[in-house]
DNA sequence: TAAAAATAAATCGTTCACGATCTAATCGCA
DNA sequence: TGCGATTAGATCGTGAACGATTTATTTTTA
């Protein structure tokens, strides 16, 4: 068995070596790359996370978003309601069923979308990896993310 | 030209497919397996973060931290206050500059130590991944880190 | 069909995380 | 040596993010 198959426990207690701690600072990492971006179309990070959903696919739940992006309610409800303050959503409860709120882009959400048109290119172009190989790699960690969530 | 090596602009604008959110909602389904193990410890999963980085070297300054833990002062002021009121952790200035802050272990927080050693194997083995391919990973991602913060 | 259980969001309190700004200390160099 | 520039942390305001709880509605079931 050579080091790396078989780390000692000094090595795994190292924080260079934590996977979620590459993970971590990662994610940071990309925050900061799409500020500057983002700045453009007064989004945050999150809030465009939001954004691209609904782009996907217009008018969902609060529950539906929440699924898609892994976030709860608690979470949810304050952004759309900043989103909702900029012009970009309506939040409106469904009548068919009261419990549920209808999240719906506006005519200024819907022409973001175009704004935001070349965002994932200066992403792309900031990791400096081909295209497979983001493709591969996003793989790799949304399989990572489902074996931890189960 | 394969569909995976130049994706459509369609593609590119569907959450499933972006690195950044894979990584973001990697790093929230770690924090969630962390919360039970680290609950024992009385830590939250940055502060742990924290902890670790001081267990591989004590006696580090403020600035010394953010810069392993790619972290503001902004944020770890506010943490190492907490990490200090519990009783982990002292904070000190430096007498010979008295612009830096050094922050030691405590015996506790030397002691929690031993407590916090198995964390680590909770969580690889959370990850459903083998130890190799764990470190691979790992590295691909530190890269890409270092990529996007350049 | 009325009461109990379940569901969907919202609210509240706590903790990160950052940028901008502030304060205090040290350094550089004229 | 002294004063301007730099550096190290701290503070403040804003926005995620979560768990626990609450409110309102719908569904189940007794």
């Amino acid at each position: 068995m050579t080091k790396a198959e078989n780390p000692s426990h000094e090595d795994l207690m190292k924080l260079d070596n934590f996977l979620c701690f590459a993970i971590y600072s990662a994610n940071h990492a990309f925050t900061r790359v799409y500020k500057p971006l983002l700045d453009e179309l007064d989004l945050t990070y999150p809030q465009y996370l939001v954004m691209v959903v609904l782009w996907e696919k217009d008018d969902q739940t609060v529950g539906n978003l929440g699924e898609k992006l892994f976030l709860e309610s608690s979470t949810l409800t304050p952004m759309l309601k900043r989103l909702e303050g900029m012009g970009y959503i309506s939040r409106v409860r469904d009548r068919a069923d009261e419990r549920q709120v209808r999240v719906k882009l506006t005519e200024t959400g819907r022409d973001l979308r175009k704004k935001a048109d070349n965002v994932p290119y200066g992403i792309a172009n900031a990791t400096g990896m081909e295209p497979a190989e983001l493709v591969r790699l996003k793989q790799e960690i949304a399989t990572l993310r489902t074996s931890l969530l189960k």
